[in-house]
RNA sequence: UGCCUGAUGGUGUAACGGUAGCACAACUGUUUUUGGUGCAGUUUGUCUUGGUUCGAAUCCAGGUCAGGCAACCA
C-alpha cells in the first residue's frame, strides 16, 4: 500500500525546478523581524520553509530582517531562536539583514549610477500626495531630475549624517503612473537615528524592506523565497531590484497566512493584549504565541502535526481551533502520564474497609504497554468529585447515588449506602461499602458496573493549583466581528482552582506531560515549585457526558 | 473607475480533461476499569451564466463575491 501524499503548489514548483535542473539543491529561509514573539502563524511558515528543505534535501537559513532599529530588540532575537529550536528545527546559517548594510549601500550607489535612484527632499506627506491613488497616476517632482553626480553626493551626505531624520530619502526611479503602487518610485533608504541592536550607531540611514529583503535573499543565494499573500504586489519590485542590480535571481512565492477561530494573529493585537493587561505576558498560556503554547503544555510534535494538516494554498482560510486541540490530544494521549486529581471534593468513607490503608498500583498510560505502573495509596477516607454523586440520579447517570455501584479506578467496586449533608444542605460525606473480591486486576466478584471514578486518598492527598484555560475570545471569526476585537474577550478564559492530587505527582519531573483522569491534559507551569504545585490545563478531554447533558 | 490574488461540504485540503477523495467538526453504533482511547458507519460540497468537448471542479468568455494594494513598518 503506497499512500502518496499529494504535493502542495510550492512543493510542485520545487520538484519541477529540481527535475528540470534549474537547481541542484534548494535553499529557503525563515525571515522574522525581531520586533515581537513568534506565534502559531509563524509556526506555519517555519514548518513550511524548514519542511521544504528537509523534504527536498536542502537547507534553511534563519534570517533576522532587522532594518528598523526603532522597533527591534535582542530580546526578540533570543526568543525567536529559542522558539525555532523548540519546534525542532535547525538552521544552516544565522543571518541578519544588518550584516549586509555595506553591501546594500553599494547596491544603492549602483542604482544611482544607473540613473535609477534619486534623493528626494520632499516630506512624507508630499511624497504620499505625489504618489496619487490606485486610480489616479502620481506626479513627479523636481528632485526626480537631479543628476547622478548630485544624487551620489547627497546620498553620501545622508550616510554621513549631514541631514536630520526625515529630511531626505533615497527613492527608486521607476514609474509614477504604474498601476502597481509599489512601483511608483518606492523609498529605498530613510534617515533614522536609532540605536541598532547589532550595528549600534554606525548607521543613520537604513534600507527599507523592499530594498533589503530581496537583496538579502540574493546575497544568501536563496532559491525559493516564500512569504505571505500581502507581499504579492511587492514581487514586481523584488524582481526589478534583482534585475537592475544583476545579482543572483532568487524568486518569491506567496501562500495564505494562517487564521484561526477564537484568536488573533497580529503582532500588534497580541502586543495590545499584553500591554493592556488582558493577559499577563507574551508567554501567557492563553496566547497563540509559541512561548505561550509551550507554557500551556503543547508539544512541538503536535504543532508540527497541525501545520502539516492545515496545508499550504493561496486561498484565505480560517482554521477551526478544534483542529489544534485534536492534534495536541492525539499526541498527549500517547505520551501523557495518567494521574488522579480531584478538584471539587466531597468525602467518601468506605465503611467496611477495616485495613484502613492499602497500596494499590495503577498503569501510567494504558496506550503504552511499557509505561509501567505507580503506587497509589488507598484508604477508608477518600476525596471524590462532587459531580460524581447525585442524591436523586437521573436514568443515564452512571456514577454514584444511593444504592448505586461504581468502580474506583484501579481499586474496588463500591456501593453507596448513605450520605450526609451540612447545615446548608450540601452533600458533605458519602458512605459506601467495598467489595473485597473486586480488586482491580484480580476481580472475582463477577459484578459489572457502568461507571469508573477517579479518587484520591484524603490522608495522602497533596494540594495543587490548577489553571483551567479556555479560549481567549468568545466569537469564532474576529475578522468579521464589528467593533474592537477586545470587546470579544472571553472573561472566563482562566479559572483557577485548588485541587487534591495523588502523592505520585509530587515526585514527578517538571517536563512530564500529564493526563488527570477524566479531566484533561495538564503541564506544570513555569511558576510551579515543590511547595506550590501549579498545573496548566493544555486541553480538556472530549466530554461526551457534558454534551449529553446539554440536550 | 485602476491593478493584483482567490473561490470545492460547517472548516481545511486533494483530484493536473475521465468514479468529487482525505482530515477535523457533527451525528450513529460498538468496545472499554477514563462518559477518554480504539473500531465501524452516516450526513453535508465544485460561486454564477454561457461556450469548447464523447466527457469540465479542471480549458475559454462574461458576471458575482471575498481579500490585498496609495507606512520614511515588515
Amino acid at each position: 500500500m503506497s499512500e502518496e501524499k499529494s504535493l502542495n503548489f510550492i512543493e510542485e514548483i520545487i520538484s519541477q525546478d529540481l527535475a528540470s535542473g534549474k537547481y541542484e539543491s534548494i535553499l529557503t529561509r525563515f525571515p522574522p523581524e525581531p520586533n515581537g514573539y513568534l506565534h502559531i502563524g509563524h509556526a506555519k511558515s517555519i514548518c513550511l520553509n524548514f519542511g521544504l528543505a528537509k523534504h527536498f534535501g536542502g537547507k534553511t537559513n534563519l534570517r533576522f530582517d532587522d532594518t528598523n532599529p526603532a522597533k527591534e530588540d535582542i530580546e526578540y532575537v533570543d526568543s525567536i531562536k529559542a522558539d525555532v529550536k523548540w519546534l525542532g528545527f535547525e538552521w544552516a546559517k544565522e543571518c541578519y539583514a544588518s550584516d549586509y548594510f555595506d553591501q546594500l549601500y553599494a547596491f544603492a550607489i549602483k542604482l544611482i549610477e544607473k540613473g535609477l535612484a534619486y534623493v528626494d527632499d520632499s516630506t512624507a506627506e508630499e511624497i504620499a500626495q505625489q504618489k496619487g491613488t490606485p486610480t489616479v497616476p502620481g506626479t513627479g517632482n523636481a528632485f526626480r531630475n537631479r543628476s547622478v553626480a548630485e544624487n551620489l553626493e547627497l546620498f553620501a551626505a545622508m550616510k554621513a549624517g549631514k541631514f536630520a531624520d526625515g529630511e531626505k530619502v533615497l527613492r527608486a526611479k521607476i514609474d509614477l503612473a504604474s498601476p502597481n503602487m509599489h512601483m511608483r518610485d518606492p523609498l529605498l533608504y530613510r534617515i533614522k537615528r536609532a540605536h541598532h541592536h547589532r550595528t549600534g550607531d554606525t548607521w543613520c540611514i537604513y534600507p527599507m524592506y523592499d530594498f533589503a529583503h530581496g537583496q538579502s535573499d540574493s546575497i544568501e543565494n536563496i532559491t525559493h523565497s516564500i512569504c505571505t499573500l500581502e507581499f504579492i504586489p511587492h514581487r514586481t519590485l523584488y524582481d526589478w531590484c534583482i534585475e537592475q542590480l544583476a545579482i543572483y535571481p532568487s524568486h518569491q512565492y506567496e501562500f495564505a497566512r494562517l487564521n484561526m477561530t477564537y484568536t488573533v494573529m497580529s503582532k500588534r493585537k497580541l502586543l495590545q493584549l499584553v500591554e493592556e493587561g488582558y493577559v499577563t505576558s507574551w508567554d501567557d498560556p492563553r496566547m497563540p504565541t509559541i512561548s505561550g503554547m509551550r507554557r500551556r503544555g503543547y508539544t512541538p510534535e503536535s504543532i508540527r502535526d497541525f501545520c502539516d494538516r492545515i496545508g499550504i494554498a493561496k486561498r484565505e482560510n480560517i482554521i477551526d481551533f478544534s483542529l489544534l486541540e485534536f492534534c495536541v490530544r492525539e499526541h498527549l494521549n500517547k505520551v501523557a502520564q495518567r494521574r488522579m486529581v480531584v478538584t471539587n471534593p466531597i468525602k467518601l468513607v468506605i465503611t467496611n474497609f477495616e485495613k484502613g490503608e492499602e497500596i494499590l498500583h495503577s498503569e501510567n498510560n494504558p496506550e503504552d504497554p511499557n509505561g509501567g505502573t505507580r503506587e497509589v495509596p488507598f484508604s477508608n477516607e477518600l476525596w471524590i468529585e462532587r459531580e460524581d454523586f447525585m442524591e436523586a440520579p437521573t436514568k443515564k447517570y452512571f456514577r454514584l447515588g444511593p444504592g448505586l455501584s461504581v468502580r474506583l479506578k484501579s481499586a474496588y467496586i463500591i456501593t453507596c449506602e448513605s450520605f450526609e449533608k451540612d447545615e446548608a444542605g450540601n452533600i458533605k460525606t458519602v458512605f459506601a461499602s467495598y467489595n473485597p473480591q473486586s480488586k482491580s486486576g484480580q476481580d472475582t466478584s463477577g459484578i459489572h458496573v457502568k461507571g469508573t471514578l477517579h479518587w484520591v486518598s484524603a490522608k495522602h492527598a497533596i494540594p495543587v493549583t490548577l489553571n483551567e484555560y479556555d479560549r481567549l475570545f468568545n466569537v469564532a471569526d474576529l475578522s468579521s466581528a464589528d467593533g474592537d476585537f477586545k470587546d470579544y474577550i472571553n472573561p472566563n478564559s482562566l479559572n483557577v482552582v485548588k485541587a487534591y492530587a495523588e502523592p505520585a505527582l509530587a515526585s514527578d519531573v517538571l517536563e512530564a506531560r500529564f493526563q488527570f483522569l477524566r479531566k484533561g491534559y495538564f503541564f506544570q507551569d513555569t511558576k510551579s515549585t515543590k511547595d506550590n504545585l501549579i498545573f496548566n490545563r493544555t486541553v480538556g478531554l472530549k466530554d461526551a457526558w457534558a454534551k449529553e447533558q446539554k440536550k
